[in-house]
DNA sequence: TTGTAAGCGTTATCAA
DNA sequence: TTGATAACGCTTACAA
């Protein structure tokens, strides 16, 4: 290895990273003092000279308002620019338009690409919807759980999406018990109960294709690296390479010989997107399944 | 290369994360209607005996309330498992206590480490101070600056976080326009009004070091490969490989011949973070600068 | 078609 | 040390 004072290293992001963002954190609180003085459905009224119902009405587009009166009360409220305290909005409709995401960390670090594209991808789906993505990223553990507490009992959110379930999930137990609105990206483990919202991917079948794939090769020491057990996933996926060994016929390779098979394994993932399991059952049309098909050297999904 | 029907690639992993993100958006969209029943501070003060506020100041942990009258009213409160309403808080102390984070977002992703320990480190700092982050990814462009809107606007939050300052950046404008508070990380382009609030490293120096450290080691051809130059740093980053090779009284290298110095790149920000830039000016103490120092054979950050 | 008034769950003012 | 009462800015019965 290259010894350079430029080399580059996780740990040295991270800090960096770190160092930054404390520093922002520290200059914005200075100057969260101000007060913005703002329009509001008063001030429209006011000047239009119709009631705040009216005007409010007028703005959401109701019908049963004369369509002189809207065109006005839409001219001046753009030209005060006028745009709605969605708070106050949010506690009178008791609605928060937000959902909330608190993405577990490991290491100071998402581990890989997924959460990054799962932001993007959930925040995408939202924002369509005029939702709003609360996010939190924490570790597992009690800090983890407050900060569940906190965005479920604040009412600061409508529902929450819980990525990577884990063993003995307790923020599944606590969101049951809340009966809180959640939906979860993977099953319970085997043997616990499933009946809670959630979306899967066949990861068991998705390893088991993998190490046939192996085995048709010709290949007879298949490692497979896997996270933690006490993620669920990490479950399904050993027993697929198992299953994929026993059908074979091959035995589990020695500890000690391994073979890196991270990318393959999300790719098998996708291989076994269409067989997604979800509970409550969803309508086919509702969840927009994608069918699978070669192409180029890899898979591609298909609307 | 070889073809395997299991070998991933990012295309691969974003369509896989949205179709997964999707089906879970519209899993929980299901499920929002319900209309939890919570615990007000009425509740509480029904039970305990006592005002809503009394309960309220007692809560709070005002000097002004009788410490058995406290003990009671947080042991009922904690038995009625109470927690406020943070929306209604919030709309009567005309403060979120949450933090807006519009993420800019190129192909699909986040484009490399750094935004996902951005996002662990502003949402570390913040939840210190019990604030939430409130997170949108989008692409540079009209979205982007409807989610700006959207968010001053409606005042979610109580400040933005604006990261990857561009040439004349119009969500600057914006900001600055509507006098709301925000901080950026990195500063204007050169020629540019630099009176806002901002972070900054100082890439120019830090290429030129990299560079220096390069022609130091015998090397005359020396590339850059480097973001679109609508992104401030990289016209500061540019700068800075030209004082390298104009101080070594070497000449650019012709555009072929590029070398990837991408890690370095971010490694060089590092090694300058002590001369960080910012204003207004911080107090030194304040955003606790950190001494770089050799270590291993990397740079290491100490406090 | 428009307006009056109540209320969402807090916190803050002021009087008791 | 406590409690009425009035906001915060919006939506929505209900009445006119």
């Amino acid at each position: 290895m290259q010894h350079s004072p430029f080399r580059l290293d996780s740990q040295i992001v991270s800090e960096y990273s770190h160092s930054i963002s404390k520093t922002i954190w520290i200059a914005l609180n200075s100057l969260f003092k101000q007060d913005k003085m703002h329009i509001k459905l008063k001030d429209v009224a006011l000047k239009s000279g119709y009631s705040v119902t009216t005007v409010s009405r007028a703005l959401a587009g109701y019908s049963d308002v004369n369509e002189q009166t809207r065109l006005h009360i839409v001219e001046v409220a753009t030209r005060l620019g006028y745009q709605p305290n969605l708070v106050a909005r949010q506690l009178r409709i008791r609605r928060t338009q937000t959902i909330g995401l608190i993405i577990p960390v490991r290491d100071q670090s998402f581990s890989n690409e997924f959460f990054t594209q799962f932001l993007i991808g959930i925040g995408d789906a939202a924002s369509r919807a005029r939702y709003d993505l609360l996010v939190s990223a924490q570790a597992p553990g009690e800090e983890e759980m407050s900060a569940y507490r906190r965005i479920v009992s604040g009412n600061r959110v409508d529902g929450i999406i819980l990525a990577r379930t884990r063993r003995n999930d307790p923020r599944i137990a606590y969101l049951r018990a809340q009966n809180y609105p959640f939906v979860a990206f993977g099953r319970g483990a085997p043997g616990e109960p499933a009946d809670f919202p959630f979306i899967d991917v066949d990861g068991q079948a998705g390893i088991r294709l993998l190490v046939e794939h192996f085995v048709a090769r010709g290949h007879r020491h298949i490692g497979l690296i896997l996270p933690p057990e006490e993620m669920v996933f990490t479950v399904y996926r050993h027993a697929g390479y198992r299953d994929g060994l026993a059908g074979a016929g091959v035995s589990s390779a020695p500890a000690g010989n391994r073979t890196k098979t991270r990318n393959a394994i999300v790719k098998s993932d996708v291989r076994t997107l269409e067989q997604r399991t979800c509970w409550p059952p969803l309508r086919r049309a509702e969840h927009a399944p994608r069918r699978l098909t070669s192409r180029h050297d890899g898979l591609t999904l298909e609307s």
